[in-house]
RNA sequence: CGGGGUGUGGCGCAGUCUGGCUAGCGCACCUGCUUUGGGAGCAGGGAGUCGGAGGUUCGAAUCCUCUCACCCCGACCA
């Protein structure tokens, strides 16, 4: 057992925490509620804006960069916006050691700036749709924050694109909204719920927010990613107008769109047992260590070269950057086992000197510490199948805990049994309004996390007040 | 912002109530030897002025005042 991480059982907030420091994955920073990223999570993240990026070229986005600093004056121009965001924003006041005639807003999303430059560039339904996302750090000033779920500062990406109809936006918003679960589900083998969030849970300024939501070990729902569908709200509050093509003028349709560096909070929360993180296969960075084993000099020659041989051939099967031979002489076999268990490394090779003899190496899973030995002739066939066992393994695991963690409740009795007992996400009726929502929040801490699309047409009697309700909702308590 | 808590080598803590000698302990770190297939052992060593400022006192980590920071629980949020 981990002797630096406490067990999920024991403390969960805990053992996030000592996941993180143990993993060398973040750190916190000297300015309050921002962190440090450090190399084996940043490379997390490379991985995920690599096939997440991937994913929006494909879909005929391109990529663009927005300035950091927003006019405040730009933040207001939307009511609702501005409402929802004040609260959260740093502001620059002085720079070159003078007062500014106008504060500048650390932006804490690009809706605003991105769509002042927009009514630039847009004239004509010819010049749509504008396809753009942007890779870069935003700031809110949170009151509390934890390491990824929640920082001051964050990385993410933003998509901001402007389309002709209504049809159109909306048709993005929710191809975008597709492409988030396919790659949580498919990249990082998290299970989530897609949806619209209800009216009071909106973006400021959208018209429709959808999100995708997952189950944390703790039975908590984490929002992974949203998708907006912004109407002409923000066309209208900066004149992004185009000349039709029946020669009217006309506002643009809206969306933006984005994930986070939460994620790999998310990731932890989802995957992770109690010596550390598991990555993923086909998000991990780095997917097998070749650990040598010796103790003779004699023997270290002969491990040495046949662990570079084995690294060849995986090398050859998975790429040369999956592949790492851990070389150092300083370190006994087992600390370095434990150094990339906790690294969340999906699969380790062992080659000592009886592996040698037998020609082939041990194999060991990360995820539930299977070995299996592998001739030589073959490992990285082998080795490549053991991967995406893995991943599919993790998937179905995540996705098994997440469906038997799902309940109807019927009564306001069962839904509070439920979040005392079990926990986890309850499908009931809601009578739409706020003020429910907001009664069900102070009495039990579950929010409505989203209208899951098979769920929104269904006719029944609020949880709450017994009034009519015309679709069952999915309540979770979430971070 | 409300409630609670904590600040002592890199990390985790003891010492504070009841002021006193060179401020201890575990882990980590460095050196050497032995070890090496699931977090090693022995020996030696380096590193702190006790969050900060002020005060009381012959003497303060310890008492008093102010202040800062961080953590946990709420409210706010991706």
């Amino acid at each position: 057992m981990a002797k630096n991480i406490t067990p999920r059982a024991t403390n969960f907030p805990q053992w996030y925490q000592d996941v993180i420091a143990a993993g060398e994955l973040a750190d916190n920073s000297p300015v309050r509620g921002c962190m440090v990223i450090r190399p084996n999570g940043y490379g997390l993240w490379e991985s995920m804006q690599e096939k997440l990026d991937r994913m929006f070229k494909e879909t005929g986005h391109v990529n663009a960069y927005f300035p950091l600093l927003i006019p405040q004056s730009f933040i207001t121009k939307e009511a609702e916006h501005v409402e929802g965001f004040a609260p959260e924003l740093a502001v620059v006041t002085q720079a070159g050691g003078k007062e500014l005639e106008e504060p500048l807003v650390i932006r804490p999303t690009s809706e605003t700036i991105i769509g002042h430059m927009y009514a630039k560039w847009i004239q004509s339904y010819r010049d749509l749709p504008v396809l753009i996302n942007q890779w870069c750090n935003v700031m809110r000033w949170e009151k509390r924050t934890r390491l990824f779920l929640r920082t001051s500062e964050f990385l993410w990406q933003e998509g901001h694109t402007a389309h002709e109809t209504y049809e159109e936006a909306q048709e993005e918003t929710l191809k975008m909204l597709g492409i988030y679960k396919e790659f949580l589900e498919d990249v990082c083998a998290i299970p989530v719920i897609p949806g619209a969030k209800p009216e009071h849970e909106k973006f400021p300024g959208a018209v429709t927010t959808y999100a995708i939501e997952a189950m944390m070990q703790d039975k908590k729902a984490l929002q992974a990613a949203t998708s907006h569908n912004l109407g002409q709200k923000f066309a209208k509050a900066f004149e992004i107008k185009y000349l039709g093509r029946d020669n009217q003028e006309e506002l643009a349709w809206t969306t933006s769109w984005g994930c986070t560096t939460r994620m790999i909070g998310g990731l932890i929360m989802t995957h992770g047992d109690d010596d550390g993180i598991i990555v993923p296969p086909r998000l991990a960075p780095l997917q097998v260590v070749v650990i040598p084993i010796y103790k003779t000099e004699e023997e270290k020659l002969a491990v040495l070269d046949f662990a570079d041989q084995v690294a060849l051939r995986l090398r050859a099967k998975l790429s040369n950057l999956k592949v790492k031979v851990d070389y150092r002489e300083d370190m006994r076999p087992a600390d370095k086992f434990f150094t990339w268990i906790q690294r969340g490394i999906p699969l380790r090779v062992e080659i000592g000197p009886k592996d040698v003899q037998n020609k082939g190496g041990m194999l060991v899973r990360r995820d539930n510490r299977q070995k299996v030995f592998c001739a030589l002739e073959g490992i990285e066939e082998k080795a490549a199948e053991i991967l995406e066992n893995i991943q599919a393994d993790l998937f179905k695991k995540a996705g098994d805990f997440m469906r038997e963690n799902i309940r109807p409740a019927e009564t306001y009795q069962e839904f509070k049994d439920i979040l005392a007992g079990p926990g986890g996400f309850i499908l009931a009726h809601w009578d739409g309004t706020k003020q429910t929502a907001e009664l069900i929040q102070s009495e039990t801490k579950a929010t409505i996390r989203v209208v899951p699309e098979d769920e929104k047409d269904k006719p029944g009697k609020c949880v709450r007040t017994g009034k009519p309700s015309s679709q069952r909702v999915l309540f979770a308590v979430a971070y």
